[in-house]
DNA sequence: CCCAACATGTAAGGGGTTACATGATTTT
DNA sequence: AAAATCATGTAACCCCTTACATGTTGGG
C-alpha cells in the first residue's frame, strides 16, 4: 500500500496530473520512492473509485485535456491513519549481502568490482540526496515551496525539518554501505592474493 | 532470479529436502534471505527441470518418501555466473523514508513510537546476526560445518570470513538505521514538544 | 516542420504474500 | 494417544517490471 501512500503524499502539496506525479517519482520524491508510469496512472484511477482523490479535466492547448486530481478529506485520513499505524517491517531479501556471504564461488577480479561498483553506486545516491537536501533547506524545490507556501515560518521549518532528516537517513545509511564495501575490498585483497587467486573448485 | 541462487548457494552446501531449505530460510540464511514454503517447493521442481538440480527419492520411515535435491555441474555454474555478473541495483523504494518524510502529517505520540519501533526492530535483528556470526565464528553451523567439511584450514577460514562478513554487514547497516532513529525521537521531540503537539490540519 | 516534452494508457509476465490443504513420522 | 515436526503442495491476489502503444502540444 506504499505506493497509494506515495501518492497521497504528493498530492498533499498541490494538485498534479498522473504525468505530474511521473515527473516527480523520477526526481525528488523518487529518490525515496520510484513508480513508473505504467503503475502511476491505473493506481490514480483506482484511488479515485475509492474517493481519496478527485480528477478534474483540465484544459490543455487547444484540442487537447488533461486529469488534474486532488486529494480530497478522506485521502488525508486514509493517509495519516497509515502514518500513525506501526511500521510493519518484510523478512529480510538483500541480493548483496547474499552475493557476498558466498564470494568463495566467484572470481576474484569480479569479487573487486562488485564492491567497487557498490561504492560507485552509493556515492552517486548520496550526491543525489546531497543535492535534494540542498533545495529543501533553500526553498527552491518547487514541490516543498508549493508546500508550505502561506505557512507560518515554525511550520516551514517543521516541514522542511522531516524531509532533510529523511533524506539524511538514506545518505547515512549509503555511508555504511561504503564502510563496509571498503571493507570488503580489503578482504578480498587479504584473502585471494597472489598466484591462487581461483575461485574455488572451479572446473577450470 | 536471486531465489535461485539463494537455494543454488544453499545447496553448495549439501544436497538437502525443500523442507531443509525451508527451515533454513526460517532461521540462519533466512536472516539475509527470506523465502515461503509456497515459493520453494515450485521454484525447486522448476530448478530441476532447468537442470540445475537433480532430485532423488529417499525413503522416509516406513512408506514415507522424500526428495533429495543435489545441485548439478550446470548449477554450480550458473552460481558462479550470477556471482560474477555486476550487480543490478533497484531504484529506491523505502517505506521507512517515506513515513518520515511526512511526519508532519502524524500523531507527535505516533512519530515517537514510529521511531522506537526502529530501533527495538533493528537491536533484535543484531541480535540474531550476532548470534548468527557467532555460530559460524566457532563452527557449531551444522551447514557451515558440512560445508568445510574436509577442506584445508585455508579454505574453512576464507569460507567463514565471507559470511561474517556478509552479517557484518546487515548489523552495520541496522546500526545505522538506529542512530537515525534516536535522531528521529530527538527530532519529534524538538519539533512537536508542549501544548501544540496536534498534527498539522488535523480537522479535528 | 520537427523534436522534446506532455499526456495516458495496455498487456504479459515475474516474484512474493497469505491462506488453504493434506498427510506421514517422530516425540512426548 | 496427542502433539510437534517433517513433508509437500495449490490458489488467489498484489505489486512491480518491461515492453509496447498512441496522440498532443509547445518551442526552436
Amino acid at each position: 500500500m506504499s505506493l497509494r501512500n506515495a501518492l497521497l503524499a504528493m498530492l498533499t502539496s498541490q494538485p498534479m496530473t498522473g504525468y505530474d506525479v511521473y515527473k516527480n517519482f523520477q526526481t525528488s520524491v523518487g529518490y525515496v520512492w520510484h513508480a513508473p508510469d505504467s503503475q502511476i496512472y491505473p493506481e490514480l484511477r483506482r484511488m479515485e473509485q475509492d474517493g481519496l482523490i478527485r480528477g478534474e479535466s483540465v484544459a490543455w492547448g487547444k484540442r487537447g485535456t488533461k486529469k488534474r486530481y486532488s486529494i480530497t478529506e478522506a485521502g488525508v485520513e486514509s493517509f495519516q491513519r497509515w502514518l500513525n499505524e506501526p511500521p510493519d517491517y518484510q523478512r529480510e531479501r538483500d541480493p548483496i549481502r547474499l552475493r557476498a556471504a558466498y564470494l568463495e564461488w566467484a572470481d576474484p577480479k569480479a569479487s573487486m568490482d562488485f564492491f567497487t561498483a557498490h561504492i560507485a553506486y552509493h556515492s552517486a545516491r548520496i550526491d543525489d540526496w546531497k543535492e535534494m537536501i540542498r533545495t529543501l533547506r533553500d526553498h527552491s524545490n518547487p514541490t516543498l515551496a508549493k508546500r508550505i507556501e502561506g505557512k507560518p515560518p515554525e511550520d516551514a521549518d517543521r516541514i522542511t525539518a522531516y524531509k532533510v532528516f529523511a533524506y539524511e537517513g538514506m545518505i547515512a545509511r549509503a555511508r555504511a554501505e561504503i564502510e563496509w564495501a571498503e571493507g570488503g575490498l580489503d578482504l578480498v585483497g587479504k584473502l585471494e592474493k597472489t598466484d591462487q587467486a581461483k575461485p574455488l573448485d572451479d572446473p577450470q
